[in-house]
DNA sequence: GTGTAATCGAGACGGTACGTCTCGTCTTCTG
DNA sequence: CAGAAGACGAGACGTACCGTCTCGATTACAC
């Protein structure tokens, strides 16, 4: 009945772990990586902040990138809500939105960054990475994209994981690269792009426009 | 017309820069994140890969992105013939293309992804880096579809910047989270899709179907 | 007449001490110290090895040279029965042997090194050792060159404390240094060394007056 | 006909160690062990008191140990000028005064006993101070011995490395243990105490020999 | 028996120092 | 005088113990 896991059967021996110190680590970690970019997050700084001695980062987390892949977990809630019964196309909107809003306005944009840069470098970083990060995430848009096939919304021969790149990979490329400003506008104009080369069409001009799709 | 600068005009005092320890400090550079990935390549390594002193290194280079960059540059030859007179959509493909194949097959790969994760903490790496080697290969992608706005090819409507970031966003999103293998089918699908947004339309489906693209 | 002082009248509440643990700790903190030398002697081990929280050891314990001491104090039996009515000569002769036995072929050796090693940086250490280890083994030798001065034995001017630092002095010094074997051989030399020049003669000797080797 | 060694003919490449810092170690080192004791003197603590980095220390010297001993080395002159043509008993007296000394008066005293105590984990610190301070005084006291044997200032029998250890082990005994000041008049005590044991004598002493102590 | 009080294991935690690593600067000597 | 060789200060790395501090479980006396 009960939605919560019966996780605390058999209580544990010693001292338990302090949750607030847990809290305030991933805290440090996320400011530091906002005031100074992901440089400054060193461990000796993520303890220092945190009052929290090197020692208990260590104990909890393998890596730095664990740290940060573990903040940007905790600071991106689990998906919001997505509207029951929305098309394929409201449905993507929501995720881009949603993402850029949370790359661009909270913690999780440093975080992520830091992530993905460690990711070059650090193979368990990028498993990590895409296992926790991107696996969710890709897996909820390709369910999106899935169900409007078959609803007959979009086309029956979609390659489903490349339209989620197309969908998404332009928000973190300009996020990476920081070229251009990356606005909710922008991630939208992407997400209606996609839709309009994979829209079905009877009635063809049924889709947005393509500088139209701010406006939607 | 000559496309070289004359830069020998005046010739400096002293003992001239050594090109060949310039050429060995890159290729030294570029080997080792071949092998061990971009942590593999610390000054010191690159250093005594090249049999060059570390002070040489600095004289020339701000710091191991500067050689990463220049590593880059060099290695990838200025973007290969575009066939004179093409449509606008065949100069796209011929530039994704080139670019998956860059960096798939070469050591511009890993030099791509050292550069960009240093980006994300270093603004200096990162002005560089779209400076010298984003802004002209965008440039160029922008020209291409603002002459194919001019010729008719293409919507009037078009945002080019975005359009940009339509066409190879994804592959850099592929390239940096490797979630996905990065092909040269996959590449030409992200133009392709493109162009069925933007393609003026008189008569509507002369663009490729959507997983028809590398059979074209 | 009973030498064990009655401790045990107030009976304490709760749980007593568990005298096996304590044992316990005193066995794994020798054996540590025989098989790793002093390093590897640390709380941690020592708790680990005994199968004891270091809580309770650090309970009963204030330094890990209390309980080398203890340790120490336990593994040396109560000086061992000197032959009733001996001279001095065989009585130190008895002492010195015991010693070398004592140092050389128990736990003992490890733990009185370990100790004097700990005693040269903290003061609490040293203080204890002098107390309880040293100052009881210099008063028996001690009170032994006493009788045997009052017995007419040895020389009447004889500077106690000096001639027991000469019998036991180079015991210690090959147990610290290691330069040469500690052998019991060694020990009765040191022991019969002193005793050729303490030992009241019949004709006055030629030689250099004990106490007046700083005149000289 | 120099005695010392032509070592800087190869000169060595590079920019070469830099003296000042080395005596800064050194001197930083002493210093900390007279103040605080050997615990105080980490390498940290050293490195941040010579203004010189933990790695300059390290490159130098293997450890803390390695310095302590260079330190005594350097703040110990090499033996001071025995007299010449003086007997061994007048020799002795020489070394043992300068040793009181040097180990009471200096910063070697504190030095020595951290080595001593280090040396009783570290069997590397060990056998460096066997080798290069102990050996040279006790060849040196051996020497004198050996000299005094053959002049028949003293007993054909003599056990050398018995009697240097007899005329020096009660001195390390009060510097360790320091039970008992550390005087000169007590180490002049301990040597006349061994002379008058090993002086040859006009007339046979009733004594025991010295070398028929363990068969008695 | 049922508190009540101490002991004990387990282990989390803030610290300090360890010895190593790489960075970027500097100093000297060699070709 | 350019450049290699490499010494150096700085500072983060990840580890090891230290000594203290919760916890919950256990044990024995006292009521």
């Amino acid at each position: 009945m009960g939605r919560v896991v019966q996780e605390e059967t058999t209580r544990r021996r010693g001292r338990p772990r302090d949750e607030a110190r847990r809290a305030a680590v991933l805290d440090a970690a996320a400011d530091l990586m906002l005031e100074g970019g992901l440089a400054a997050a060193t461990m000796e700084a993520i303890a220092g902040r945190a009052g929290v001695s090197k020692q208990t980062i260590y104990k909890w987390w393998p890596s730095r990138g664990a740290v940060a892949l573990e903040g940007l977990m905790v600071r991106s809630d689990p998906a919001g809500a997505l509207p029951e019964g929305a098309s394929a196309a409201e449905s993507l909107r929501v995720l881009a939105v949603a993402l850029v809003r949370l790359v661009g306005s909270t913690p999780a944009g440093p975080l992520l960054r830091s992530l993905i840069a460690d990711a070059q470098s650090q193979p368990e970083v990028a498993a990590a990475l895409r296992e926790q990060w991107l696996g969710p995430r890709r897996r909820a848009a390709a369910e999106i994209l899935r169900a409007g096939v078959e609803r007959g919304e979009l086309r029956p021969d979609l390659d489903v994981a490349a339209a989620v790149d197309h969908a998404f990979g332009p928000v973190y490329y300009r996020l990476l690269l920081g070229h251009e400003a990356l606005t909710e506008e922008f991630a939208l104009a992407s997400v209606d792009q996609l839709l309009r080369g994979i829209t079905r069409r009877e009635q063809p001009p049924g889709g947005p426009g393509y500088l139209d799709a701010s406006s939607t």
